[in-house]
DNA sequence: CTGAAAGCGCTTACAG
DNA sequence: CTGAAAGCGCTTACAG
């Protein structure tokens, strides 16, 4: 097998611990002290290393370290779809965190629909990850079983299993969600469409509940006929709109479980040749960037992100560092904010 | 140091090379020849090393092979801004492609402002990534020292640097911006505000300059009056937008050079009480999702993201892979399509 | 086709 | 405070 140089430029092999040691007439673990901050050499010796490994360019082989210690600094993040802003800034939370504690994070997606959550936790894995944090598509059962067999640490955001006990962070879905129902129906709506989530997810679920729960306080009928479920993407969103909007008695708002299927309701909204919040009001869970500048500017639920990422982070690092032990799975719930601007109407008297 | 076990769960070792080897009666060579795949181990020794594997849940140890072998598998991505739409789908795009290939992606972003792009760089050298693939934020001369000092395979996406030699995919930013101007000239407008990225970029430049080419082209003056430039956040956009506004012969039409700045754009227009577009006509450089739903629906210049990156994984593998081993930097240059919608209108007759 | 052995570049008891 | 040495779990010539 005659290997070829990978690069271009010529890639003179680098020094090692051990070139250093021999130029500086010390023991490798010498220079592993130094390297490593253990402050154990004397200063002038240090000092006499540490200009050695300038003048050689030494860098430390973190693969080798590795190999070692058995730990990578690494961590796996795994989210369903990274282009939904929620997950974007997710992800970039959560490595701003951990990046600043010295973790670097392997992405995973499962954008593909060929492969699995499962297949893409395995790749993880493969890598050697010292934990995972996981915002899982599904309450799958074999996903399920596949997250109890992992021996890192795992960290849930966003959503949890059902029976699965891993720390986590969420915010308070059913809450929120309840709010939002509440200040449409003291606009006077008694007919709200409710776009819902896949009912595999504990988002859904809750977001559902809250919608109940909204109902029930304000004594209005829960009406199963104004509930149509999707699985979270735009064209979900699209079709659940479309059913609701050719009810014989429209619903005159609409509730999207999150900033896709609103998109997809908005479509749907259009080719129905109706507007918002002129025909119909129209709120979803999630914030966006653009939500406060096109028209209609529309009112949402928005999740405090950065604090998610944070409390993830945070969770994960702890469990890493051995400072948390216990076998109890800590849970964050964390609030979010209801962001009224002009998407939604008082219900038009009949 | 009394090291904690940092996993709540217990982590019995898990089995080696050499346990299967053991088990199976053979050598470590020969499992290794069967866990890679050569094809020089008869086919029963085969299926009994390999049922042996299965029995033992024996996993291959990636760091001791990245150790031996010299290489990780893994590339490091550094974007500006994940956050960013069009940097969010370009980073989905390329650990798409990159996963197929049994490659995994380093993630790096210089959120935080006390960090530099140099610095995020090393980073990724330090976990010995194969390659990185960068989309550098600037023409830095120390950021363009250090992308000249990497010993690996560089691929730049989206912007180049100049007299940096390495692989680039870029698209044809001066082409499309120049065909967007054309448009709105044809349109009747003569007095277009030119919101710019700044000019320490590629990108920048090449806006500015399809701007300048079609107005040359068109027989319409440049006037330097009407260009702002900011960095290519909402902030910039917004400021901007502010300063085109308040001139004493407003511009009937604003083009913003990203996603960001359009939107600081929009909200600039909204404090000075015009609208889009009865009283003003907006564009702007990359498609997002939701231009096509909100009013007004943006007429945008859409990258091809996903092209893109199938391009700079493509160059990175085959540099790789050693199947491309010229000095000479190779550039793909993609078109960029541009989507009318209902942001411009014709400039009112004066 | 298979095995024994060296070695990738570190860290870390163990002596001194 | 410092050094000699073992070993992390692989891959890969080299023999046979």
């Amino acid at each position: 097998m005659t290997e070829k140089t990978t690069t271009t430029k010529r890639r003179t092999k680098s020094p090692t611990m051990n070139d250093v040691a021999t130029v500086a007439g010390v023991s490798v673990a010498t220079v592993s002290a130094v390297v490593n901050n253990v402050p154990i050499v004397r200063p002038k010796l240090k000092d006499k290393i540490e200009a050695v490994i300038e003048e050689i360019g030494y860098k430390r082989n973190t693969i080798a370290r590795s190999l070692k210690t058995g730990k990578t600094r690494t961590i796996g993040l795994n989210v369903a779809d990274i282009v939904n802003p929620f997950f974007t800034e997710l992800v970039s939370s959560i490595q701003d965190y951990l990046q600043e504690q010295g973790y670097a994070v392997i992405l995973s997606c499962a954008t593909r629909d060929n492969t699995t959550e499962e297949a893409q936790i395995k790749l993880l894995l493969d890598r050697m990850v010292d934990g995972i944090i996981i915002a899982p598509a599904s309450d799958d059962e074999r996903l399920k079983n596949m997250i109890k067999s992992i021996d890192i640490p795992v960290v849930l955001v966003d959503r949890i299993c059902e029976g699965v006990s891993t720390d986590s962070v969420v915010v308070d879905n059913t809450r929120s969600v309840s709010d939002l129902i509440t200040y449409l129906i003291h606009l006077g709506h008694k007919r709200i469409g409710f776009i819902s989530g896949s009912g595999d997810t504990s988002t859904a679920r809750d977001r559902l509940a809250g919608y109940k729960e909204a109902l029930a306080r304000e004594d209005l009928p829960f009406d199963q006929g104004l509930v149509r479920s999707g699985r979270f993407r735009e064209g979900d969103g699209y079709n659940a709109a479309v059913e609701l909007l050719s009810l014989p008695n429209r619903p005159t708002a609409l509730f999207a479980s999150n900033n896709l299927m609103v998109i997809g309701a908005m479509k749907a909204i259009r080719d129905f040749g109706l507007s918002c919040p002129e025909d119909i009001s129209v709120a979803c869970f999630d914030d966006f960037r653009w939500a406060d500048v096109f028209e209609p500017r529309l009112t949402t639920i928005a999740q405090p992100v950065q604090a998610i990422g944070e409390q993830a982070s945070r969770l994960m690092l702890e469990r890493l560092s051995g400072q948390v032990v216990t076998d109890m799975p800590r849970r964050i719930t964390l609030a979010s904010e209801l962001i009224v601007r002009n998407s939604c109407r008082p219900a038009a008297i009949k």
